[in-house]
DNA sequence: AATAAACATGTATTTTGTATACATGTTTAT
DNA sequence: ATAAACATGTATACAAAATACATGTTTATT
C-alpha cells in the first residue's frame, strides 16, 4: 500500500509554490533544482496541477506558475483522492471486473470502506496552509 | 492506492477456512475451484499464511489445511498490516532512500501518519469472526 | 527580427512490482 | 506402489509507474 511518488511530487510542488508571496512566480527550473528532480517531472506535475486548476501558468520568458487560490483553500484529503484516482482496493471495488462469488454476501468490503472513509477524514482535516505553517524552517532547508 | 490481489487472496482464503467446523480441513482445490483462482496462487497464498501461523497444513493424502487459531483471534488490522509490509506513502518514509530536502521539517508525513492510524485504528476493530457471521449466506454463495 | 527563457505536450523507454505459470519435490493414506 | 495432498524454487508475462526525449508555443528582451 503506497501512494504514487507521483502525488508525493505534486505535494511537494505545491509546498513549495504555496510559500511564495502573493504574485510571486515560481518556475519549474527553481523547484526541480530545490527538490532534486528532473524539470521533466516537475513539469508533468505542474501540468497536471494546472489542469486540476490548483495553479495558474504563465507562459513566456519570465513565466513561471504561481498558485490559483490561496493555500487554505487547498484541501489535502481532496487532493490526495484527486491525485490518487483508482482505489481499487480489493477485486469486488470494481463492479466490472469483479469475479468474487461471495462479493454479494461479504462485509469484508465494507469494513475496508470504513477504514478509507477513517484515513481520508484525517486528511481532510488539513489544508495546503497547515503544511506551510513553518515556513522559516522550511525556507532554510529548501537553502533560500 | 490500492492493496495487493495476493491480500485480497489471504483473506478469501482465510474466510473460506475459518468456515470449515472445527477439525474439518479445507484442500486448495477446493478453494481454487469455489473462488474460480488458479491452484498455483492458492498454493502460494496458503503457504504464506501457514508461515504467520495463521493456517496449519496437514500434507499427505487427506490432507489439507485448516485454522491454526479461532477465527475471533484473527484480527484484519494486523492481518492487512502483515499482508501489506511496505507502507511508503511517500519517498520520506523509507529514511534509506530518503532525498527530500524538506523532510526534517516538513509536516505532512505526520498527516499522512495519522491518516494511516486511523485506517487501521478501523481495521483492527474487526476479527474474522466478524466476517464470517453470516455463514450461511456465504456458503450459498459458494454454492456448499 | 532574433534570441532566450519559460511553459506545453505527445511519445517513447526503462524499471519495478505484481500476477501468473511451470516444474519438481515431499508427505502420507490406501 | 500409487494417488492425493501440500512444499517450494524458479521463470515468465504483464501492467503501472517512473523516467527520458523531442519538439512546439509563448513572450520579454535586445
Amino acid at each position: 500500500m503506497n501512494l504514487k511518488k507521483y502525488t508525493d511530487y505534486a505535494l511537494r510542488v505545491l509546498i513549495f509554490t504555496g510559500m511564495k508571496s502573493d504574485q510571486e512566480l515560481a518556475t519549474i527550473k527553481e523547484i526541480s533544482e530545490v527538490y532534486t528532480i528532473s524539470q521533466e517531472h516537475v513539469r508533468k506535475v505542474v501540468h497536471e496541477l494546472v489542469k486540476m486548476e490548483l495553479i495558474e501558468s504563465v507562459r513566456g520568458r519570465h513565466g513561471g506558475i504561481r498558485m490559483a487560490k490561496p493555500p487554505e483553500e487547498i484541501n489535502v484529503g481532496r487532493l490526495v483522492r484527486q491525485l490518487e484516482a483508482d482505489f481499487v482496493i480489493l477485486e469486488c471495488f470494481d463492479k466490472g471486473t469483479n469475479h468474487c462469488v461471495i462479493s454479494p454476501g461479504c462485509t469484508l468490503k465494507h469494513v475496508l470502506n470504513r477504514a478509507l472513509v477513517a484515513f481520508f477524514k484525517v486528511l481532510e482535516a488539513y489544508t495546503l496552509k497547515d503544511l506551510i505553517k513553518n515556513e522559516e524552517e522550511l525556507r532554510e532547508l529548501m537553502g533560500l
